[in-house]
DNA sequence: TTGGTTGCAAAACGTTTGCATGTGC
DNA sequence: GCACATGCAAACGTTTTGCAACCAA
């Protein structure tokens, strides 16, 4: 599951040399399923005793992010960035506001409506992000806390 | 329109004073129709010959967010946040990738979705940032250009 | 060999904060 | 008058960048 050369083709694709750092961030970000920060990345590389410099980090993510490997997405009310692989199934978060947990939902609710922008407004759609956020089950009842 | 006590009321609501800068602050926002970034607010009270602060921008926006009348998102791709008033009709924004122009959208495609999350995941949803990106229907024939 | 990749430190950027002054109520 | 609002400058945290060393192809 985890070679070093894992992604050597995905990079590849992109005209990008198959650095150890490069599989290795692939490597966290897949293992992760969830979106991380890059600083998150920074640290669990560094469990890994992969030795990467911060910088290094967001180097990777700006260019994966551009090739279209990797998404980059924000936080209304959060300052740090998110980065996830860019996986086939296109898939939404929940974002607990209590315990900061997220959640994968697979399949969007947007096709429909991507496609009356264009019928309406004649918007061509390329992408979206959508974020929601709420209380998941186990923090529900806890909506009252402060 | 534009008396300065035109949000007295409002700011009443939240137990907020009626200053100068805070009506003149919602002013603009109202006047703009789109969110604006707080530098952008800061630009145009100046226009105004509203002599103000960039930090007492974001304080303001800060405690209007908190009140519940302002809505602050923040781009996937851009790291300045935008501010916008929060209105009764809950809409959305298609932002063009070329032309960096924003169209809001009335209305809502999220309803059944947030229904659906709660009965499947049992996830209670406060809110949601959908942000649409695309091509303009000015700029859709340009979208091979860099 | 050569151009892309990385580390380090410093800079840049948006945003927040401490403190003294000013102002609405 | 008093509590809250503001200006200024300095601090903060995240992200970017300049430059020299390194390494995949």
């Amino acid at each position: 599951m985890s070679g070093k050369d894992t992604y050597k083709d995905l990079l590849k694709t992109g005209n990008l040399k198959s650095t150890k750092h490069r599989n290795a961030l692939l490597e966290t970000l897949e293992q992760s399923g969830l979106p991380l920060t890059a600083e998150e990345l920074f640290l669990r590389l560094k469990e890994k005793n992969v030795s990467i410099s911060l910088s290094t980090v967001y180097r990777i993510l700006e260019t994966l992010v551009d090739k279209g490997f990797v998404i980059r997405s924000q936080l209304a009310t959060g300052n740090k960035a998110l980065y996830e692989l860019s996986h086939k199934d296109h898939h939404h978060h929940l974002h607990c506001v209590r315990c900061r947990q997220i959640f994968p939902v697979d399949g969007c609710p947007l096709e429909d409506y991507e496609q009356l922008l264009a019928d309406r407004f004649g918007f061509t759609v390329t992408g979206h992000n959508l974020e929601v956020f709420g209380y998941c089950e186990k923090c529900k009842d806890h909506k009252q806390d402060g």
